[in-house]
DNA sequence: TCGGTGATGTCAGTCAGTGACATCACCCAG
DNA sequence: CTGGGTGATGTCACTGACTGACATCACCGA
């Protein structure tokens, strides 16, 4: 039998949505969050770097696959279309999960301190994106601007699909939102 | 004689940027920023709700000036063209600022926390834009998608703003920035 | 079987942020 | 004038996030 139960982060991650859901936020304390887990509250903080971070676990994942699929995209596809091509790629990771989305979501919209950090992350996908054109040869001013669209997408499309009342695919509802933004800025 | 000093808000904002940049964010304690300041830590949170917020004091401001202008645009004008002029109105907002906006950009991008604080002052920013939007019958999710986008050519064109090598009119950098965009989804 | 390794616990400490209550210059009504 | 009200500040005690240093102990490979 092993010292300590394995999983320590998953179990700190479930956790903390289900404390942050009942309660709010800003009622839970570390020490909770690590007292259900089986843990210290030492051992909650070698695991998260803080208290928020540990709703944002797997971001980094996301943003990578996102980054690949702009990459990926044809050579002859534009900056639009390459940013396009990355926000599609995320339709996968998020398929089976939109019940556990539409509840982290419904906790961070609640909560100034996630939605920040949310926002900061959001940030870095928008810094991955312009790096990722760059490297496909866009100019930095465009590839900064495309990125930062994109992610624009990316957010309003997400948000569409949580508070959809019918579970439409997320995929298509970002082919949708970037025909929006076609025909907005037509 | 007052028994105290007035402004000690001004006070606590000068005394807070001068060691965000001296010593960097985290390195500074409000302990240190109020003894700068001529008051106590307690005063401080009187002033400024947190630590990071003594740098954005100001912002509610702009925002309101920016949303006039997009309820203040004709008619006729798309939603696109309604934020467009929204994004233009910051404009006269950073006239003589430029050495400053630069300085205090310069403590913000070097600090996660406070590029945090950045980010949800850019979402209000977007909220406030797509309400205005609403408020002249534009459909709701065109209306956010407008915003988001809106809000995302204000901060590439401010970043331009602050970089430039030449002092360009910030004005002129953002009807660029308004270019670029309509090119990029033509 | 023994020493190294990695995940955890323990403890003491710093600092952000808050609530309750005291203080005191200033101002206005009487 | 003059006493009470007001608003900005100070003081103090407290909670809770986060960190550094060091101890512990199951496991694993030489």
């Amino acid at each position: 039998m092993a010292r300590w139960e394995p999983d320590a982060a998953g179990r700190l991650r479930e956790a903390a949505m289900a404390l942050y859901a009942e309660r709010g936020y800003e009622r839970t304390t570390v020490a909770e969050i690590a007292d259900r887990a089986g843990v210290t509250a030492r051992t909650f903080f070698r695991h998260f770097a803080d208290k928020r971070e540990v709703l944002f676990a797997g971001s980094e994942e996301l943003e990578r696959r996102m980054v690949e699929a702009v990459l990926a995209a044809p050579e002859s596809a534009g900056p639009m279309d390459a940013v396009a091509a990355g926000v599609l790629a995320s339709g996968e990771f998020f398929v089976d999960r939109r019940e556990h989305s539409r509840r982290r979501q419904a906790v961070i919209t609640a909560t100034p301190e996630l939605r920040e950090r949310e926002f900061i992350k959001m940030a870095s996908l928008a810094a991955a994106f312009t790096e990722a054109l760059r490297k496909r040869g866009v100019a930095p001013e465009i590839a900064s601007l495309a990125a930062e669209t994109g992610v624009a997408v990316f957010r309003v499309a997400f948000e569409r699909w949580v508070a959809d009342p019918q579970d439409a695919d997320i995929t298509e509802i970002m082919r949708a939102t970037l025909a929006d933004l076609s025909s907005l800025t037509a």
